[in-house]
RNA sequence: GCGCCCAUAGCUCAACUGGAUAGAGUGUUGGACUACGAAUCCAAAGGUUGCAGGUUCGAAUCCUGCUGGGCGCGCCA
């Protein structure tokens, strides 16, 4: 859009200096353009001159107003300045602010969505929680994380999946059988040594006596007692995480079992493969992994000397596997105590023929809960953990998934409770959900003046003339750059931040400025930039999981 | 011992690919509802970006060392 014009200009004053040979021919022109922070620097700017500056061997202020004398501006700008050492500033007219604002009412806001995407199939695999337990509020943060840039990515214009890996074959579904097996035995009034190794969460006490309620049938043998417990239980606590994952707005198109994977024989291809490319060697009768020919990292272990595969094995496996399925880009979302995993998955991506970048793993860090501005514990041993479904009976939805996204991923999140609860100022969600509804009540107030939407489409936007307006229509044109940002960095709070600026923005021009006034035309023109407003609020808001209110 | 992440206003955090005078919220102080929703707004105050060097026209951002916090480092999953 208008950031195009801009690059057009500079690149062609830049073929002028080419051709009068200021410039030599072969210089790559690559410039940077950006929103200034600072407000008082134009609406765009460029940092071509510096860029310059080393080829030419003059300062970069002399380049930039010599670039300037060169530039065809007129349509698109007011002015455009050199500033500080060097830097162009662009001033976009507000006639074409206004006019871009018309065009994206005219043929819809899915206009403003960038196509970075475009052509291309993303795979984004989030929670995977094992199904020994239910989620806790870490497995929350990466719900959302992973459900909202899954939204970005596909408004960016990906083709995207998202998928839910169950590790159904470790051994850790076995120790979950046992341990519902003991506390099965307690219930019948033996007398058991429950180890510490064991589940130690009440749940399990629970499916025990699930078991015993509804009557099921249990083998005799001891064996073959906890296969049966595995099952039930996995299946039982797989259904209470999808439930949680329901409630909490996340929903995924597939489920991807590890049992399958040796079904369809992936793990045995995975290994013949890796041995062809000379990436699996034997010693100390274990096979192993190459990891070092790619990544500074020791070599692993894919096949252990008693014969049985490592997890890392099937991981490789799996990952081979969404290839295949024909994605060429990866998103894996992990917690950060995985992070010492990375290097080995980039390194065997890289084995199997592909680049490291086509694997993007996004680290979630810890959350810890503040309660009455204290701590609450963690603790994951003893079944002390807060879960997802405590916070979500507590904060509801909207909040919880709002509060999660406030924060860069790899950061420490600190997730206030009772900040959360509040109905206040002081709740940034409420901040942008009551800009929604106040938006919506115009709206019902302009319906009974006689004024409806069929009237917006007559709207004559020159009549925005003051300053707040034409801000607010930049802060509803930039939502193209800021999904654009999100996806091509896999950032999906920064839209939080994003919104909270619009917002911000809003109330203070609603607090200054009225929109139903005498003045009809003037009423409409306002009437359809909120409109505008409302539809990017609104937009924003689904992107990330939060309904957006007609009135609260 | 080795590796990864983090350190920014009293507190919680932003800062787009290195960009110009580092921004919000909260808290503190003061102010605005007899017209569209005060769950709102306006104003003031608050900083040597953990420390010390380096690269660069330019560093919160990149590099080196140090301090402090978190997490990893198994033929576990």
């Amino acid at each position: 859009m208008i950031k195009r014009n801009i690059a057009t200009i500079i690149r062609d004053a830049c073929e002028g200096c080419k051709k009068d040979g200021t410039l030599p021919v072969n210089t790559e022109i690559n410039p940077i353009i950006e929103i200034p922070r600072e407000e008082g620097h134009g609406d765009y700017s460029t940092n071509i001159a510096f860029l310059l500056a080393p080829a030419l061997k003059k300062n970069p202020k002399a380049i930039a107003e010599d670039l300037v004398q060169r530039m065809d501006f007129d349509a698109s700008c007011d002015k455009v300045e050199v500033a500080g050492k060097g830097f162009i500033n662009f001033y976009v007219k507000d006639a074409v602010w206004q006019q871009l604002l018309q065009d994206a009412y005219a043929n819809g806001i899915d206009t403003l969505f960038p196509s970075t995407g475009k052509g291309k199939k993303a795979l984004i695999e989030f929670v995977s929680a094992n199904p020994t337990g239910p989620l806790h509020i870490g497995h929350g943060r990466g719900a959302a994380v992973g459900d909202v840039l899954a939204n970005i990515l596909s408004k960016a214009g990906y083709e995207v999946t998202k998928e839910y890996y169950i590790n159904d074959a470790g051994r850790q579904i076995r120790t979950l059988g046992r341990s519902t097996f003991l506390r099965w035995q307690e219930l019948k009034g033996l007398q058991v040594s429950y180890e510490k190794d064991l589940y130690q969460g009440g749940y399990i006490k629970d499916l025990a006596r699930e078991i015993i309620d509804k009557h099921i049938d249990v083998p005799p043998e001891e064996e073959d007692a906890v296969t049966l417990m595995s099952r039930f239980s996995g299946d039982a606590i797989m259904n209470g995480i999808m439930k949680d994952l329901e409630d909490f707005g996340v929903f995924f198109d597939s489920y991807y079992r590890e049992s399958g994977l040796y079904g369809r024989g992936v793990i045995d291809s995975t290994l013949s493969l890796l041995r062809e490319k000379g990436y699996a060697y034997e010693n100390d009768g274990a096979l192993w992994f190459r990891t070092s020919a790619f990544e500074k990292d020791e070599d692993r272990v894919l096949i252990k000397s008693d014969g049985e595969k490592t997890y890392f094995t099937s991981d490789i496996a799996y990952h081979l596997d969404k290839f295949e399925r024909s994605y060429d880009t990866l998103v894996d979302i992990w917690g950060s105590d995985h992070h010492g995993y990375i290097p080995r998955l980039k390194a065997a991506i890289q084995a199997l023929g592909r680049n490291k970048e086509d694997l993007k793993v996004i680290l979630i860090q810890f959350v810890s809960l503040l309660k009455d501005g204290k701590p609450i514990g963690m603790s994951t041993r003893a079944g002390e953990f807060t879960t997802l479904r405590e916070v979500l009976d507590e904060v509801g939805r909207d909040a919880a998934r709002f509060f999660f996204l406030m924060r860069k991923s790899d950061a420490h999140l600190e997730f206030d409770l009772d900040l959360a609860v509040k109905t206040s100022n002081e709740n940034p969600v409420y901040y942008v959900q009551y800009a929604h509804a106040r938006i919506m009540s115009i709206f019902r107030n302009a319906a009974a003046e006689g004024v409806d939407a069929g009237q917006l489409k007559n709207a004559d936007l020159r009549l925005l003339t003051q300053e707040d307006e034409i801000k607010l229509i930049k802060g509803i044109i930039h939502f193209h750059d800021v999904i654009e940002g999100c996806a091509r960095s896999f950032e999906p709070h920064r839209i939080t931040f994003y919104l909270l600026d619009l917002v911000g923005n809003f109330h203070s021009y609603y607090n200054k400025t009225r929109v139903l006034v005498d003045d009809r035309d003037l009423t409409i023109a306002r009437l359809l930039l909120l409109h505008m407003l409302r539809e990017v609020i609104r937009s924003g808001l689904s992107i990330l999981g939060v309904s957006a209110p007609e009135k609260m």
